[in-house]
DNA sequence: TCATTTTGTTCTCGGCGAGAACCTAATAGC
DNA sequence: GCTATTAGGTTCTCGCCGAGAACAAAATGA
């Protein structure tokens, strides 16, 4: 239960709610919209900005006028305000981002990496070479689940049980890690084609699948902060043995791995994330031998996705990573397949499957929005006040 | 996001916070205990209990004193206070109950039915029966799930888009249908097993399995009210046809039916669960034929609850109806199967697998609890006061 | 009997948002 | 170009809320 008690907690509750209308928005908020949207009078508005201005949160400037009436204000990021860095760590490479309040992101570096768990202290040089009194917070996307919070685990890279206090340390901007896909799921719900759902799941497709439920804009994090392994449920009766321990899991049959399987190449290796590329091209070019990979391949992720759907009863589902090309390539054989495994009465309102729109950037701007998570709450409000 | 904005929405969500506290507790809640609960003053908890007193929704009573100290006061359900009605439809059964604030559950009447429609106008006339002006809430809880809290689906009994606003009709108390699975979910999670628990599964295994995904206490509905039918996902690999329409489903190798598949007996009759009772209590007398039928439901239900924690990260399942017997006689194997199905990394803490504790009454605890819902709100709670 | 402990009660105080009244700055129509 | 209209900013009062302090009351225990 939200923990609002006294009237002092409702000015930075609505202070709160504010900053996160502004962040949240499509374009810059006026400040008269603001108030209407929160359903709050003028007077306080006003008051809530000069404090948010005072305290550097928020800047306002005139907004030109659109009609009749008075012209208002545009809220905008302070330009001394808190920004956030948010890092995305994949297998091989690495991009650091800076974020301000409303979602404005620029890319300020990236590299390789040596696929070890070093890569984590060249990150962290990195957000000292741009870090500043404004920085925040630091999010971080890792391809893996995270238990904890805290200890990282990729199988494919032979990461097992990494410690990132270790790596990240502490005497730090306040950090906070998650896995790539739910973090690609998350900035999809709150900016992307899951925007206003109440339920949702995303799948981000590279190597296996990974996913998150999200409701109602949040991403669920289970009790270890490890659900969201949709990849390694038995749903499309595999017989072989996957690398996390289990026999039959559903991305032995989704996925990169499985695409260029039949091509003879290991799972897991940047070369067969090329190789499945050119399998996806080969297809399209109607190339039979390729075709036929990326049809199972999408008839297999469509009968998981009906079979989820059983379960978690979706609004929408979003696809990224190899998951934009199947629905690009295949969208009628996905659905058909999700139908078949739709319990039959409901399969008049199959759940809409769309390519996530938010795309590559998926994992940085997840990252970013918990950084801000960290941020736009009453307990950091009632500190910077 | 919660709408408070004004100090006046600030003094009726205290007294909302205020009474779900009663009615969560374990034992009837003292007045100072409330206020230490809360995190409000003495003063402040004593004006909140006035004013809910005068609206007849609290009533204090002396409490006895246990140590030093001026004694405090109880507080208990107000006599001529809110009661809720909550009514369990089995595929050939009905009971109703009346419940007061706090949780004290009073069985009112129950009969057999001819498994149609029909029994909602009979539901409706024993309500009226039991009717009177203190009546707040309705609870029903069915057996098949409740599209858009309204269009109730059970192939077994061939309920198809059975509109359930035709047979409970307007005129009302406000009335809210859901399915027992999730309601008996619900129930364990606000009093039984899953109580506390942030992440957790239920799943009530009748005929086939049901469930619910519990967050924070709440049961996860989905988009469409029809979340929760986890038994039809494929997860154990069958290869036969499901009544659902899908193929492959959970359900065929775990609960009832699976049970007595093997002697000979068709789904989803009453008489089948009648056998199925036998066939564990053959099991249990150390019959083999019986054993290996309760030694296959048991791995098949431990296979499935392994790839659902990959997915969902429960930090605890609970199993109702016949997984109470199954978690009985075959812990073990349940939890060695699950194991299997667990990721590597998982492995050293699975999620704990319970018996779930508020038993048959769950569906009808979980009605009760989702009424309760309507009326423990501030909406509902500035009506009254 | 009296100190101690816990809670109830009363009163003051600062703070919050609503709402009304008024002011200001833009446009649209003539 | 003048003026009515419109929308938003500004200021002030008001009712309400919970905190906190001071005190009263009711129990225990030495």
């Amino acid at each position: 239960m939200q923990q609002l008690k006294t009237s002092a907690d409702l000015r930075v509750h609505n202070q709160a709610r504010l900053l996160r209308a502004v962040h949240d928005a499509d374009e810059p908020l006026t400040r008269a919209a603001a108030a209407r949207l929160l359903g709050i009078g003028r007077n306080t508005a006003a008051a809530l900005v000069g404090e948010l201005e005072a305290a550097r949160l928020l800047h306002e400037v005139g907004a030109e006028s659109t009609g009749r009436g008075r012209p208002t204000t545009l809220l905008l990021a302070h330009p001394e305000g808190p920004v956030v860095l948010a890092a995305d760590v994949r297998e091989d490479s690495w991009t650091l981002a800076r974020i301000e309040l409303g979602g404005q992101l620029t890319e300020l570096e990236s590299g390789e990496h040596d696929r070890t768990p070093a890569v984590f202290d060249e990150i962290r040089r990195a957000t000292l070479r741009h870090s500043d009194d404004r920085l925040a917070s630091l999010g971080i996307a890792v391809a893996g689940p995270v238990r904890g919070g805290r200890r990282l685990h990729i199988s494919h890279l032979g990461w097992d049980e990494v410690d990132l206090d270790e790596h990240i340390g502490a005497g730090w901007a306040p950090t906070v890690v998650d896995n790539d896909a739910r973090l690609a799921g998350l900035a999809e719900a709150r900016r992307g084609a899951l925007r206003g759902t109440g339920t949702a799941l995303h799948f981000h497709i590279d190597f296996d699948i990974g996913g998150t439920l999200l409701l109602a804009g949040d991403a669920q994090r289970g009790a270890h902060n490890i659900a969201g392994e949709f990849g390694h449920m038995p749903l499309t009766g595999s017989g072989l043995r996957c690398m996390c321990g289990v026999k039959g899991c559903w991305s032995l049959d989704v996925g990169t791995n499985a695409l260029v399987r039949r091509f003879g190449t290991e799972p897991g290796h940047a070369a067969g994330r090329e190789l499945g590329r050119q399998v996806l091209a080969r297809a399209e070019a109607g190339e039979a031998e390729a075709g036929r990979a990326v049809d199972d391949n999408a008839a297999a992720l469509g009968r998981g996705l009906g079979a989820l759907a059983n379960a978690l009863d979706p609004e929408a589902i979003t696809l990224s990573g190899l998951g934009v090309e199947l629905v690009r390539l295949r969208r009628g054989l996905i659905e058909e397949a999700c139908a078949d495994g739709l319990m039959e009465f409901r399969r008049a309102r199959p759940p809409r499957i769309l390519a996530a729109t938010v795309g590559d950037l998926g994992p940085l701007r997840g990252a970013a929005e918990i950084a801000f998570d960290a941020i736009l709450n009453p307990e950091w409000l009632r500190e910077r006040l």
